[in-house]
DNA sequence: CAGTATCCCTTATGATACTG
DNA sequence: CAGTATCATAAGGGATACTG
């Protein structure tokens, strides 16, 4: 943990643990549902195994996460100190996505869309056999340009090599327009309509695709309607 | 600001502006009503000046904070974007307030304290005329063990040297007890029956004084009933 | 899969003294 | 009062390669 305050607040004390890089973005991961190291990584592909080592030991040091260790397979769990800091996402997540402005280019990243959109597929919503959805970015480096998705009844996996199977519906987007989608800011009717994306597949698989990906993003409930601060990007 | 995290989501896009030591813990004082430079040093006594001046240029490049001159009259306020992040201070001062265990000694700060209650007097229960409360505190280096709180209808000053007025009430406590109570975590009966602190003075006044003080302390509300984390102090 | 081991280097920040 | 200037040190943390 970084070094004290020394400050009976509790708000200081509570940011000693969180001041420091990446330790509550480790949270957000962990309060999503990612409890093995490389489904962490995933989620902060920036983050070098060391420093996430590091941190997920001061996490386990300070009481917010719990390792446990069934036979070879590791898991990290939140503590009920760490469930407590899921209002301290929250209310970050919601005045980030009211203040925080246009996202600058740099944070736009297919491979992360692309892992954060697949663990929140609503399997209610989706077509009961296995559904293979291709996503292809615009303006995008070529490597992590195409994906796919596969949805079956039991689980969700994104990768960015053909899997082999029929794509059964095709998503041709702008990556930000995309990701806007996804931060609740903007609607699919508006993107389809101005053409920023485009669904490709059978009628109903193109009117029902938007529902199935239902965004526990925080603070998804308030898009921007005020002037946002200005980006830095 | 902190460097980049390179993702989109509002909870990253936050920390990158909150990820560096200090910066919510002026937007802390600044809540709880500091406008000026050495009003902000004195809630953060550890911080250098530089670095405080370094941090509200950061904070209004971030369209946080304000800087308005009138004159020669520096003012630093909260914009809306600013203010929208008193629900973020109170998540964390909550959190802190319940998980983070017990104070370290080194947490414990006379000068802080006194502080942070003579702005927090209300001056609707505290006597009409001009009232002088000395405080003393056990175990404290000599050098800031003994306070003078002026209270009057205008105003709150403290100091640490006798200002020449009558004391009108006496609190003489142990420095642990009286940081414990300004945090919500010990009632004033119980200090007052364990003897942790005596106040001494007209009975009126001693009944009264425990009112004087009114905690603004995020997460006061919730003493920690539950078993709090590991302290690392 | 679940991490460690290194290495380097920028940077953050604490301390102190000074200025308009 | 409201800050700047300067300095030295420690760390923080990014990148990469490697191991059980």
């Amino acid at each position: 943990m970084g070094s004290s305050y020394r400050q009976f607040c509790p708000v200081a004390k509570a940011m000693e643990l969180f001041d420091e890089r990446w330790t509550l973005l480790i949270v957000r991961e962990l309060v999503l549902g990612s409890e093995h190291f490389n489904e962490l990584r995933r989620g902060l592909p920036r983050m070098s195994p060391t420093l996430l080592s590091k941190r997920l030991h001061q996490l386990a040091a300070a009481g917010i996460v719990e390792r446990t260790t069934n036979g070879s397979n590791v898991r990290y769990v939140l503590t009920p100190a760490g469930r407590g800091l899921e209002p301290v996402v929250e209310a970050l997540g919601t005045w980030g996505a009211r203040w925080t402005g246009r996202l600058g280019d740099q944070d736009l990243d297919p491979t992360l869309l692309m892992w954060d959109m697949h663990r929140c597929v609503d399997r209610t919503v989706t077509p009961d056999s296995r559904t293979i959805v291709q996503f292809t970015f615009l303006g995008t480096a070529r490597a992590s340009r195409r994906w796919w998705m596969v949805i079956t009844s039991g689980d969700v996996d994104v990768c960015d090599e053909d899997p082999g199977f029929e794509v059964t519906v095709r998503v041709i987007a702008d990556l930000r327009a995309l990701t806007e989608i996804w931060r609740g800011e903007l609607g699919w009717s508006h993107a389809l309509r101005s053409g920023a994306v485009v669904i490709d597949g059978p009628v109903e698989l193109r009117r029902s695709l938007p529902t199935w990906f239902v965004p526990r993003s925080f603070g998804a409930a308030a898009p921007s309607v005020a002037a946002p601060l200005v980006s830095d990007g």
